[in-house]
DNA sequence: TGTAGATATGTGGAAATGCGCATATATACA
DNA sequence: TGTATATATGCGCATTTCCACATATCTACA
């Protein structure tokens, strides 16, 4: 019971909601989820660390960056189904077509550089 | 994308998620509900409304009480796919098993009476 | 038509959540 | 081995959520 309020609890924000159908088009590091959504840093990497913490992210590090996808091996089932529910019916709102849209146009770049 | 965030926060807190599971054994009232999850009228009553407004459950009057069943003829398609999850796997924690023991020997009797 | 009783809802308070800001951590690369 | 920089996290504040208690509403049935 606690894996699947895990579950529900972290897709119930919009947020997470985008970030999630964002990293179904492809994997991004955490600065690319960044500019991609236009959000502060501290709150991409905690939205994303409650959604990997929930089961539906994994992580691996590529240079310098941390890069975020979807775990499709997850071991929280429930995870699974939901994720597969948002690929087979992506979210079409407004807000998730802009976020698709500034994704093309950014940058692996760290907040360092995006400050100037 | 509003109507997922209403689905999944809706399902994102036990009691809900107690009261879900139930009703996807055999409809209830709200007085049924009450007795199988040992809980306030209030609080039966409110929830049951939040998952009702989120799309899972609708009601019918029966004499005296209001009766509630999953709906799944829901105009919200992520409330059928979250209801028909739960459904093929129903939670199996001590809690829920306990619910619906309790719910067994419920009686279709109101508030009124359960306070004496 | 009155009323008992089942259900819904207003309210206040405690706890949880989400954020920005500042800072800590950790690692790639010189 | 030092350091620049990407990411994680402690903290305080504003907002939301959840509950119990009390009260309102609404309808079946006398």
């Amino acid at each position: 019971m606690q894996d699947l309020i895990k579950v529900t609890k972290a897709l119930s924000d919009e947020t997470r909601l985008r970030i999630l159908n964002l990293l179904l088009e492809r994997e991004c590091c955490v600065c690319e989820v960044m500019q991609a959504l236009d959000i502060s840093q501290s709150r991409a990497s905690r939205n994303l660390g409650i959604l990997q913490d929930a089961g539906f992210l994994r992580t691996k590090r590529d240079g310098v960056w941390i890069v975020y996808s979807v775990d499709w091996q997850t071991t929280n089932r429930y995870a699974t189904n939901l994720a597969r529910l948002l690929k087979d019916s992506p979210l079409s709102s407004e807000v998730s077509t802009q976020d698709k849209e500034r994704l093309k146009h950014a940058a692996r770049v760290g907040p360092a550089a995006l400050r100037k």
